[in-house]
Parts: structure tokens; sequence; C-alpha cells
RNA sequence: GCCAGUGUGGUGAAAUUGGUAGACACGCCGGAUUCAAAAUCCGGUGCCCUUAAAAGCGUGUCGGUUCGAGUCCGACCACUGGCACCA
């Protein structure tokens, strides 16, 4: 052993050992008990960054743990490879986006390996790859099949200019990021994956996962939105069609004072041919951004259409208004308006100047200022007709009661999830399988046509995809007639969406999934992830597993067993303001501090030009301020088992991490101190056999702390998932080994005993 | 705007089921070692008053429940994530 502790050799000893045997290699061995660890794979960016390092690390002391512990780990890699910013790359340095991804991957690749992590690299997938997103394809058209896909026409940004579609990320204070043109509001065909028929079961089943954080799944559960309420129509006066709508509180409904519908509304619409006004209004209303925050953060405007409704219990008239809050892409594009019991109608009708009508009142009695602020609790109802004095609850059973007696309503349960909008105007992503036929009606490709592959050597122009600026592309045929490509591509939650299943066998060429595999390793024991992804990706994945198993290809209800959502790596930012009043963000790397007796910092300079520098305090490692930390700096100083361990002690895993270069610093004093403990006692020879019974109290003493960090760490790592609390737990035993100091036979046996435990206790976390 | 979080010493944090607030570290102060420095080792360190002790104060703010609140409840403030085409 050497006496001096250095990264450098042990981390390339171990990692080459790792490596010859293929350490990590698993296959399904049924009578072992398994475990599958896994963390989100990364798009391949360019190089790591500290939150996949976080990641990462502790899905490797999770799966190195389970591994200690007997059990059949499999622990896979991979790559989330198309998306958006392969694009902008091969737009600004003039290289196809295929060969930028898989540059990226290869360079990133030795990153992971040179932080140690066990994976098992014969299952690594790449989701740009044919022999992948075939599968995904062929999936796509057997769910076409069952009716589970259709296509209609829904909302896109728009950039007149460029005349092309933008993503929300694309949109800059309303323009377009390229060219700075207003963008608008379009509306083009698209594919859908009907998500909804399986909102109940997607709800439900959020029940039966009790290791998921409680966090989670309420966001999922306001995310699928269910709700109970009414659906009607309105009678417009002189028309033959009705107005349906739906509403959740049809308690209020005799305070309707108005009825609102979306701007593109075919009403609307109608209304605008003889109406300049109303047309220049529409217009104006294709002025937004797709996005909810933009729509629900906006002035509310809207103006009457001229058309009046027919109130179904009153009989009563009521100005039908087109609004810019009422989105046609949702229900239908309607709703009843109720002023006085909802927020957003009452601020509606504040500025338009539409009538405010109370008919529920709070159970006391009391009363209320209707024309302040909308009462939107509930209560008992007045000047409701044969209704009043019922309370809320029960005016809501004889309403709907009243209405289906009639005819002319029904009990309706709604969710507020939409159906899965999959298409993207992109180059960079699956193709979506589908031809479309000379009589214009389409099927899905056939499985000797798959993959629809992706042609890879292509030159970006920085507009429109190659594969749509090409006319041959999309020439195929189908049963020996012409047909033409779907030119579209997937969104690229499709292959995250799957990609979990596909590593219990990546190789696995003549089907999608192998069920002996797939039976074997699912559900994920643990899954590791951002935070950021609480609701869209994992509940995509949650609604394709449903899919695969109502296919057979799976044969459990749902994917992720366990789940950890860790969160985000901070630093902390500086600024200077320059001489035109623009802040130059300054890397942390280049900042100096002045600090009091106490260490509290008193000032801070920029080392580059000697000036005051303005902290930002901790914000997100970014490009934009200028404060990331690049891993590989540090692991080339420091070695990547001390930057595992200030990883995992700095922060529990599901809070944000503060960068600090001194508590690297004292991670890496503390191996340095272990080793040291390790090689003195080690120059001591090899120690006896521990005779437990002749033990003195200060021996006893340390083995005892020796058992409860045992006990202490595993339940911390297994159970707790606090890695800090862990780490902390070790250094308490190592600083009671130091002031230890007896040399004695047993001294030595009870010293050995507990040096060895503070290693393995440790080796997931630092396991070079 | 809507949904979900977070807030504890100079700093990161700990306190697992409502029961000693600040474990473990970072930083700082003092000392040893050194020609000197780095590294290393030893001691101290919530705030306030104090030579010291003791008292007092203290978990974002205000209020509540309880014998007892960092922990539970209500209101508020600040910050963070998501909002369906960033991934």
């Amino acid at each position: 052993m050497q006496e001096q502790y250095n990264p450098k050799e042990v981390e390339s000893a171990a990692q080459g050992y790792w490596e010859e045997n293929d350490s990590f290699a698993v296959t399904e061995k049924p009578g072992q008990e398994k475990f599958y660890c896994l963390s989100m794979f990364p798009y391949p960016s360019g190089k790591l960054h500290m939150g996949h390092v976080r990641n990462y690390t502790i899905g490797d002391v999770v799966a190195r743990y389970h591994r200690m512990q007997g059990k059949n780990v499999l622990q896979p890699m991979g790559w989330d490879a198309f998306g958006l910013p392969a694009e902008n790359a091969a737009i600004k340095n003039n290289v196809a986006p295929a060969k930028w991804t898989y540059e990226n991957i290869a360079y990133m690749k030795r990153q992971l390996k040179s932080l140690g992590f066990g994976y098992d690299w014969n299952r690594e997938v790449t989701t740009c790859r044919p022999e992948y997103y075939k599968w995904e394809q062929w999936f796509f058209g057997r769910l076409y099949e069952k009716g589970l896909v259709y296509k209609k026409n829904s909302s896109v940004n728009w950039c007149p200019n460029d005349q092309t579609v933008l993503a929300n990320e694309q949109v800059i204070d309303g323009c377009c990021w390229r060219c700075d043109t207003k963008v608008e509001r379009k509306e083009i065909p698209q594919w859908f994956i009907k998500i909804t028929a399986y909102a109940e079961e997607l709800l439900k089943d959020l029940d039966q996962l009790d290791e998921w954080p409680e966090q989670v799944k309420t966001m999922q559960r306001n995310w699928i939105g269910r709700s109970e309420g009414l659906e009607f129509s309105f009678a417009l006066k002189g028309r033959g069609e009705k107005l349906q709508v739906y509403t959740t509180r049809p308690d209020t409904i005799f305070g309707v004072t108005y009825v609102a519908v979306a701007a593109q509304h075919p009403l609307a619409l109608e209304a605008a041919q003889s109406n300049p006004a109303l047309q220049q209004f529409i217009e104006e209303c294709k002025n937004t951004k797709v996005a909810e925050a933009d729509m629900a953060t906006m002035e509310k405007r809207g103006m009457a259409t001229g058309i009046e409704a027919i109130h179904p219990l009153t009989g009563e008239s009521v100005p039908v208004w087109a609004a810019n809050f009422v989105l046609m892409d949702y229900g239908s594009g309607a709703v009843m308006s109720v002023p006085a019991h909802d927020e957003r109608d009452h601020a509606f009708a504040l500025s338009y100047q539409l009538p405010i009508k109370q008919v529920i009142r709070p159970r006391d009695g009391s009363d209320v200022d209707i024309q302040a602020a909308a009462y939107t609790e509930k209560g008992v109802l007045f000047d409701s007709g044969e209704f009043s004095g019922l309370s809320s609850e029960e005016a809501f059973e004889a309403l709907v009661k009243k209405f289906e007696t009639l005819g002319s309503g029904q009990r309706k349960v709604n969710y507020r999830l939409r159906d899965w909008g999959v298409s993207r105007q992109r180059y960079w992503g699956a193709p979506i399988p589908m031809l479309t036929l000379e009589d214009g009606s389409q099927v899905p490709a056939p499985l000797d046509q798959l993959p629809v592959e992706l042609p890879e050597d292509v030159v970006m122009d920085g507009v429109t995809s190659p594969i749509k600026a090409d006319p041959n592309w999309a020439k195929a045929q189908f049963q020996g007639a012409p047909a033409l490509r779907e030119t579209d591509t997937f969104d690229t939650f499709m292959e995250s969406s799957w990609y979990y299943a596909r590593y219990c066998s990546p190789q696995s060429n003549d089907q999608m999934l192998d069920t002996n595999a797939t039976k074997y390793w699912l559900p994920v024991d643990q899954y590791i992830g951002g935070i950021e992804h609480a609701i869209l990706h994992l509940l995509y994945a949650r609604f394709f597993h449903k899919l695969l198993r109502d296919a057979d290809l799976v044969d459990c209800d749902e994917p992720f067993k366990r789940l950890l959502c860790q969160g985000m790596v901070l630093a902390e930012s500086f600024y200077q303001i320059d001489e035109n009043g623009a802040k130059q963000w300054i890397s942390p790397d280049d900042v100096e501090h002045e600090t009091d007796a106490k260490g509290k910092v008193l000032r801070s300079f920029s080392r580059l030009n000697g000036k005051d520098v303005i902290s930002a305090g901790m914000s997100k490692m970014s490009k934009s301020k200028n404060n990331g930390i690049d891993p590989q700096t540090i692991i080339d100083r420091f070695g990547a088992d001390t930057v595992r361990l200030f990883i995992m002690f700095a922060a529990p895993p599901e809070q944000s991490l503060e960068w600090s270069d001194s508590a690297v610093a004292g991670a890496n004093r503390f191996l340095k101190k272990l080793w040291t403990a390790v090689y003195s006692h080690v120059a001591h020879g090899q120690p006896g056999a521990l005779d437990v019974a002749s033990l003195n109290e200060a021996q006893k003493g340390l083995r005892r702390k020796t058992h409860e960090t045992i006990q202490k760490v595993s339940d911390d790592v297994s159970r707790r998932l606090t890695f800090n609390t862990a780490i902390a737990a070790v250094m308490e035993l190592l600083n009671a080994v130091t002031r230890f100091e007896d040399t004695s036979a047993q001294g030595l046996a009870v010293t050995q005993e507990a040096l060895e435990t503070a290693t393995l206790l440790l080796a997931p976390i630092t396991p070079h």
C-alpha cells in the first residue's frame, strides 16, 4: 500500500479492472433476486454537467449498494438522442445533427466511465438509431389499428416570415428568435395518441405507487384533473345548431349572464364575416404563444358576436361573446359564464360591463359584496327557480337529474388532461410512419417498410426540415400504388417513454421487446431523475407502459416502482455592469472574496480586472449566468471519488445542491485522512483474531460505534436515500478510530474491523 | 394566472413518529510543526451581555393548537420547478 492517496492511480486501476472483466454485465438469473436501478438517460448535449453527475452518482450508489447485498443488479445507460439542440448546433457549426450527436455521445461516454459508474454497456441504447425507433414506428402502427391514434387540427406557433413552426422555447417575447417577426397561432393537422382513454387508470394507479414522492403524485393528479359536472347545450336564437358547454358548477346556472366562445370558434368566425371589428379582434387573438402560462397571464379580452343564446332553464337570452381565454383545442371551445361565482368571469364582466347576478349565498346567510369580488365557495341557492333553498351539493344532483329528464344534458366526468400531440414539423426525430394514399386515406407503413429511416447525411438550411425540402423523400409505394410519407417526426417524449423496457432486450432484432426479459427485469425498482420531469415524461412513460401491457409486451401495470427526484445543482453567480449598463456575468472561478473575522464575505471582486462584482445569489448552473462548473476539471484535479463524495455529502438528494470549492476540498481531505488511517494501521502488521469476550471498555466502545454505523448507513442508503447523513456517520466512525490509538493485539483487531467497515460502507459512494 | 415545493448559525446541513435545536462538514479564530509557507495535527466557534459564569434570545413573518412546535393548522412574504413544441 502506498503512503499517499493517489486517486489517479487508484481510479485507473479499478476502472481498468471493471472494463477488462465486464464487471457490470448481467443476464436474467431466475433464482436470484433482481434489482433494476435506472437513472434518466441524458440528452447528448456535448459534455456532462453537474446535474448529470449528481443524478448518476445517486443511481450508482443505489445500484452498488444492492449489488453488495447479493442482488442481480441491472444498471443500464443510453442516449435520448433526438431533439432540437442538435438542429441548432447543426446550423451554428455547419455539421449534420447526426454527426454532432454521435460525437457528443462518444465524449460523454468516456466521461461517464471516468466517473466509475457501474453500467452494463452491452445494453447501451441510442434512440436516434434506426434499430431503436423502428419498433416505436411499428408500435405506433399497432396503436393506429387499435383506434388509439387519430389526426386533427391543432395550434402551433407560426413564424409568417420563415414559414415555419416554432417551439415555445423559440418564441422570445412573442417574436421569432431568428427573425424577430411576430409569431402567430396557426392550426395545422397533427397526429394524436388517445392518452385520455387511459386517464382514469393513470389517475387510479397513482394510489399503488406508495414509493413515489407525494408531491409528484399530487402534481400528476392535478394535471389529469378529473372533475364531475354537467354537459348541456344552449339553443341559439334564430339558428338550428346548439352550443355545447360543460360546467363543474351546475348549481350556479341561474347566474349565467353570458356565454363565451373561442376566437377561432366557427360561430365567431361566421359572425365576423359581417362584422369587421370582430374580424379584427379574431386576428389579434392569433398573436399569442401556444403556452398555457402565456394564456393565463395575458389580458383577458373579448367582443360580442351579436349572437344570442337561450338559457335552457329560464328561457332568457344571454349574449355570446368571443374571448381570447377560451381555447378551441379544449372541450367544445365554449363555456358558460357566471361572473358572480367565478373569478375570471367576474373580472371579464367588470371590464366589459356585463351583468353580475348572484345566485349562491354563504350557508350562514351573511351578505357578500358581489360587485367587489366573485363568491366562489359553495353555499345555498336563491333566485334559482325551483332549486332555490337547496345547498350547492343538493342542487348539483337535482339539476343533473332535471337535465337528464328533459333529455337536454347529462352528468359527465371530464379530464383536464388532453390527448398527446406527437407531431413535430422538425427534422431530427423519428419519422412518423404513416402513408397517405391517392384517395387521401391514411395507413401505417407496413412492417417491411420499417424502419422509415431518417437520412443522416444532410445539410440544414436552418428553416426547413431536409426531409420536407426533398420532394423525393416522401415518395413511397403501398400495395403497388403510389403513396406519400408523413414528413413530420415524433415528439422526443416518444423515445423516452419506453427506453427503460428496451434495456431489458436491447439487441432484439425481430421484436420490440423480449417478454422473457421484461417479465424478469420489470418494473424498474428504483428510478432517479430531475423533478422537472415530474409530470410530462413520467406521465407519458406510465401511459406507454400500459399500452405495452395491453399489447402483452410487459406484464405489470406500472413501470417505476420507486421514484427519487433529485434537486438542481446551483452555484453562486456574479456580474459587473459594463459601460452600456448591461450585466456582464463573471465566472465564479475568477472571483475573489474579502472576509471579516468570522469569515463573512465583505467584498467580492474580479481577479481579471480587480473591480467589485455583484452577487446575484445562488442559481441553477447555466451558460447564461456563466456560473457552470465543468465536472471534468474537478475530476482531473481531485479524482472521481472526491467529486462523488462531495456531491452526495453536500445535501440530501431531493434538495438543491450548492456548489462550493472549499467543501470539495474538504471531501478530498476526508479521503486522504481515511487513506492515512488505513496506511498507518496496516503498518502495524496483520492483527490477530478478534476476541469479543476479552475487550476492555474503550475497545467495546469502538466496536459499538462500528456496528451502530453499519446499521445507520444501511438504513440511510436503502430506505431513506439520505446519503449525506450516511457519510456523516462514517466520518464519525473515522473520528472515533483516530481518537482510539490502541495498538494492543485486541486494539488492532477492533481498529481493523472499524476501518474495514468504513471502507465497505463508503464503497458504493467512492467505489475506487 | 394555475399546480407543486423550499425557507434552521458566517456557510452547506442534522434533528427519521410532536420531546435536549445546530450531528457531520466548510469557513473563521487560537495553538503545534516549519527558516518561512503549503500540507498536516490539536483546541475553540448559534446570537446577545460578559474577564468568566449565569441569565436572556433563537428554525422566513404574523397568529393558532399542545404540557411541549424546526416538525401540526391558518394567513402572509421571498425564492424554486412545471404549465402540454427545451429535455
